[in-house]
DNA sequence: CCAGCTGAGTTCGGAATCAGAACTCTAGCT
DNA sequence: AGCTAGAGTTCTGATTCCGAACTCAGCTGG
């Protein structure tokens, strides 16, 4: 099978497995939710080759995840790429990352970025839990069952 | 940059987007939170190209993710591969995957599985919250700082 | 003992994708 | 008109992928 048509699979796992586990997806998407929205700033940052980032940004603008905004900018109109409420949303997927990260793979000098919650300045985390009961989860704790 | 360089940011969203982010990586853990264990069942469920998934395989085992064990299968030793605890930490990114498609790429025929809570068989989510004060939180909540 | 089978890979050649540099296009400034 | 900056697009050699074929080890049946 072609790496391309895992996004045709009926599964939601999949789908959006096909769309961010193309190369440099991930990536690009930690850099949108630090801030970052204009092509010069994205290719500077990354380091990707612009070729592949106009790719990318298409993919995702496509998708619905970015939405492709004009705005002034010394006099002349730029575009920047901003997050729909659909990119929005995949926030706990990148926090799901980190916190991962966080403990699995530390950088022996730290951190470069903090997170908080604007609130209370507590720690950010990813957990999954049970909509009913509200307890924390772990796979063991889940039982899968193909539908009919 | 080469893509493979990502993997050596200090970064704790980046280096675990380097590995998820290889191509095939994401279905392949997909796959073994369902319950697959060896390599021709691998093959088959994903109908991967046997050469990459022998690679996905062996940096997934090179990164602590999944450990070869052996069994015995018709009289004979074989090995299958399995999470490790870093590898059961990772659910949280796949049902924050799965969370995502739930909600913005839904398949027009229903979900092909479900997951429910084994105590109380509530419905399973991803969320990001506050470590403190429990809150549920979006990307809006959440206030980063760079480190010094 | 030898052929056949099975699980688990490895090898290989053509096809697709990538990296990075160069090029294009559009508008505003001087 | 010429220069500049942002945002891509094009091009070419280098990687990586795909899929089919091949290998290898150890039963199993004859």
């Amino acid at each position: 099978m072609r790496h391309a048509q895992i996004a045709d699979l009926p599964c939601t796992v999949a789908r959006p497995a096909a769309l961010l586990g193309e190369r440099w997806m991930l990536l690009l998407l930690r850099q949108v939710f630090l801030g970052t929205r204009r092509f010069e700033d994205f290719q500077s940052a990354m380091e990707i080759s612009r070729s592949v980032l106009a790719d990318r940004l298409g993919m995702l603008v496509d998708e619905g995840v970015l939405r492709r905004v004009p705005y002034a900018h010394e006099g002349r109109t730029r575009h920047e790429y901003r997050l729909t409420e659909k990119g929005m949303d995949l926030y706990p997927v990148l926090v799901a990352l980190r916190t991962w990260g966080e403990r699995w793979m530390a950088p022996a000098d730290g951190e470069q970025f903090q997170l908080h919650h604007r609130d209370c300045g507590g720690d950010v985390r990813a957990k999954v839990e049970c909509v009913e009961c509200g307890a924390g989860l772990t796979a063991r704790d889940v039982r899968v069952t193909p539908t009919a």
